[in-house]
DNA sequence: CGTCTAATTAGATATTATTTAAATTAGATA
DNA sequence: TATCTAATTTAAATAATATCTAATTAGACG
């Protein structure tokens, strides 16, 4: 069955303990001595934790003499959750939240570059992230809570772009609203959470 | 501390009835009554899981009357595991592992095209996975065990390409070969697995 | 308000994971 | 061979998770 090799590489990657191994070794390899020194463990943990990291082929082993060491497997983190990499990969540097930051400064830039002055849509982006950045700008003008007809969501809509169509559909499709029996309604759950790691994936569907 | 999200997002994925509940809501939305019904467990079992999931963002849920929909949160899962939005969204057609024979037929298609027909390679690749497939297939001529001297291996690599320092060092790089005092050797490990969801994923780093 | 339905909560139980100390193995070296 | 070192295995304790039943909550609607 493919389901237990899915979970259980998401297992290995499941524990604390064992992502910062992968964060000691993405600065190079170490054996387990060092590891279990590092993390304040014994060796005996190291040992446990290497197994599950070895099944899910996330490292590499090599041994000299009575000493192994442990390297990355890079191939399989890059196709793992974006998020880890770039949590085990970045550089040390910033401090508490420099993502959340990023994120915002890609949105201003995103909103300057697609909107005019007087605040009409220039075009509808085609990449995703930018598309949702666009949207939820648009979105964030409608009112929380009310019901709004068919009618007068395409007279909004049409205050910023002509092809109110199109982006009412986006609408509901990225879920910025819903609809219920041709009435629609803002979905009062913020939704920028559920796509910040699109600033730092490619996008593949 | 941002450890705990990465290690929260895997957990989400780290059960397989949460899989399941994934692979049932990328063909639509559903309640947890539907959900309870077709995975054979309790709508407590549903709630669980469901919060574990939200979480993680992996969801998005909206309510109509009592009945509340779950659906999927496709931007989370695409910057996700690959392996696992293959599982979840592959069409349920083929038999076991069409996909060993597809990272097969790849493979062999990529050697045809890099080596001539006498056996050297016509130029290095530059993308990733065809790069490994290449090496992989020149280092498969070496014996496994034996002991190679720098000016050994250089010579071997000369059989198929003149640029014999950079293929050396790829070899490393990729832990085709170890080296230890001057002295290089095969990894006696097969590495195809390492690298084998690099054929379905794009490559980031 | 009373009733129906879907979802949630609380509590109990069984399973699975994590960790350590102690004993053992495997390789290197004197 | 004896000994040293790094790693592994084993056994046992502890913590975390998954699942169920039963009771409760929250809306919807007559």
């Amino acid at each position: 069955m493919q389901l237990d090799k899915v979970v259980n590489y998401h297992k290995a990657l499941a524990d604390p303990t064992r992502i910062r191994i992968l964060i000691l070794l993405a600065d190079g390899e170490l054996n387990g001595q060092v590891l279990a020194e590092k993390l304040s463990v014994t060796p005996a943990t190291i040992t446990h934790h290497a197994s599950k990291l070895r099944e899910a082929s996330l490292i590499n082993e090599r041994r000299v003499k009575n000493t192994i060491y442990f390297s990355l497997n890079h191939y399989f983190l890059t196709s793992s959750a974006t998020a880890t990499s770039e949590l085990i990969y970045r550089e040390h540097k910033g401090g508490a939240d420099t993502l959340q930051e990023e994120h915002q400064r890609i949105q201003q830039s995103v909103i300057k570059n697609f909107y005019t002055a007087d605040g009409r849509l220039k075009s509808i982006p085609s990449q995703l992230k930018k598309k949702l950045i666009v949207l939820s700008y648009m979105a964030s003008k409608l009112e929380k809570g009310r019901k709004y007809s068919e009618e007068e969501i395409n007279v909004f809509i049409k205050q910023f772009h002509d092809d109110f169509a199109t982006i009412r559909r986006e609408f509901i499709m990225h879920q910025f609203m819903f609809r219920e029996r041709e009435i629609y309604e803002l979905n009062p759950v913020e939704m920028w959470a559920k796509w910040e790691t699109l600033s730092y994936s490619s996008i593949l569907r």
